[in-house]
DNA sequence: GATGAATGAGTATTCATTCAT
DNA sequence: TATGAATGAATACTCATTCAT
């Protein structure tokens, strides 16, 4: 695509996949999964249609590689996290800060990828991505929520919290991070929101 | 239509307007908005395609009947519990149980629903539905978290609740309710979930 | 439609035939062949569909009723002037005259005929109409310029008008009528237009 | 693309682009725009339906790109001879010469364009052409009208011929033209027949 | 490696016509 | 006779994917 030098050749062809993948992030994000196009990618990455072949055997794995490069970490800060010694509330702030965070910046692609893995990891899926796919995200998703569970249990263990039912409220505590952060809820100060929620699971809401 | 026994008549009244119903309802619930074909529909209604087109102008005004017509009974028990003079805690546990026997009903559907009305409400859209009909969504959705709030509020001017942010509550119990459906994590008696949902809210979880 | 006393109904039977002619008119006139539907039609007529289908086989039959009882009476009127014993000159402008007030009147029906009888009569169709409809109005349209041809031939005979390719001028003054009419170029008193393509084709343009 | 011989080349460089638009040529001009399909171009042209779509955005543009590339040099032909410093009879002739020669050239085509563009330039329309386009050309057939006018005008202006209602008889001139060649009474040899309807034109068909 | 021209399966929608009442 | 619900063939257009250069 551009007759230059030869330095600026190597750096192109190390940077087509990353531009591919930061114009799919793009366009996944604003689009989901179906209405994003590759024509809109490749226009947007300044590539052939073809290079997208060449990184990427599918549509469905160009999303997958996004996904992974982008969730890994995430999911390895929050393991951190959970192995550390701090104090079981701190971990519980600090998990949901976390994740108010991730989701925060990865919002609108992984609304798409919620969408796709159907209701965070239930049901009878048909969905567009394929049924390999779809079981690892559910997974993915299951081993996230198991890290919530993981640190409320530490909770439990220490009588800091009451014998609760460590899925659902996990499940809880994670759903009201992500709706914070769907309806723009989320202070400034991410600690404020992550203080917040914590107070309200821990103490509740009714006066005394 | 038919001069036949009157068992006959009652199923054919409701014959191919609701056949198409139902087979869309069973579609879309299963592929999503997009993914969901009129000729998948029709073969389930089993009728041709012109006549999904007689009562319906629209595959989107299909999927908005379909909407509407299980939505509408909905938002009204909503709105009578909120209008009610129950005491605001029971007010409150009244409207979690109704949230949660609804979208247990209507959990596939409503699913697809949330995705295409992006996030929540929120956004960036350049969805599936047109306009007009994301706004109208969007509207439904923020009126029933009004609900929500209104309850919460009259908890706050009997000084049954702390002073909260009636908005972020609202939206939390809400989201818990939803992912405790799309978790499957309701008890067959709704009453126990939806108690338990409103003690985690009002006393918390930690001990003391 | 209506339930409404025995003489009323007669009427309404007699009538429903010419609504719905009444109705075709109008649309085919204002769609084209092709774009006028046949819903259009009966809700203009305010009939059931079935009832089109009572009167005539066919769309097509529909529209070639129509063509029919409108040009049949423009047709005898032209052979009538054209069999009378005026002077050639005035039934020259007599035919014209007739020309133009029957085209002016059923300007739009006559358009969309002519377009699917394709270029006035000629050629390679596979048109909408049927073969046999074709053929009909193409001879329809034969007798119509060999009116003016005999017409003509008469001023030749009788050395009023030079010896002239009879064919091409029949075919240049119909062409020059019709133009005039589309062209909305057709003087209030329609006379005057006539007596003036009469007078340009009879001494032309050029000084002397 | 091919690293043949010349001849190969330039037939491969007219390729797809052209094959298609000869399709579509021949489609157009045998079954209107509306009956032209675009599986039936295709297979005409040997290509797949997508390849039609990356050189035209529409059926519409197709038809426009078709009568764009013929008409064009027509109407420039038109408007050269019109500008030259031709004595104003031989202008006359010339142009009648130009218009028998491209209307028999693309007379099937021309005449969908003229259906579809109504009557001509005028009236109610409700096509199946955009608005944009139908004016457009519309627009096209009014400046080739006024190039009529002209040429006519400069033979009043130099007392030729008679003061005369340039507008109607610059259209008259026209309609004879394109009748005469949808009539097929246009002679081999092109220079006859303008001479002709230039001569009834301008001396009329009556004696003395 | 990079490219982009070619492809065709897949989809929503329209509308003339039928036929049971 | 009048009706209109039901029908399905027909059609424009999209977009992921391939492959020759």
């Amino acid at each position: 695509m551009e007759h230059v030098w030869a330095g600026q050749v190597a750096e192109d062809s190390k940077s087509k996949r990353q531009q591919i993948l930061n114009a799919a992030y793009d366009v996944f994000s604003r689009k989901g999964y179906y209405r994003a196009t590759v024509d809109e990618i490749i226009a947007l990455a300044d590539t052939g249609k073809g290079t997208v072949y060449n990184y990427f055997t599918n549509k469905e794995q160009l999303f997958c590689t996004l996904i992974q490069e982008r969730g890994d970490p995430f999911q390895r800060a929050m393991e951190k996290v959970a192995a550390s010694n701090l104090p079981a509330l701190n971990k519980i702030e600090a998990i949901i800060k976390l994740t108010l965070g991730f989701y925060g910046e990865n919002a609108d692609l992984w609304r798409v990828l919620m969408h796709e893995v159907r209701g965070f990891g239930c049901g009878t899926n048909q969905a567009n991505l394929s049924p390999e796919t779809l079981e690892k995200y559910q997974h993915g998703f299951a081993s996230l929520i198991g890290i919530f569970e993981k640190v409320l249990a530490e909770g439990v263990d220490q009588e800091i919290l009451r014998p609760i039912n460590l899925s659902k409220v996990a499940y809880s505590l994670f759903s009201v991070c992500v709706m914070m952060v769907y309806q723009n809820l989320v202070d400034d100060d991410i600690d404020v929101t992550a203080r917040n929620i914590a107070s309200v699971f821990l103490y509740g809401i009714a006066r005394y």
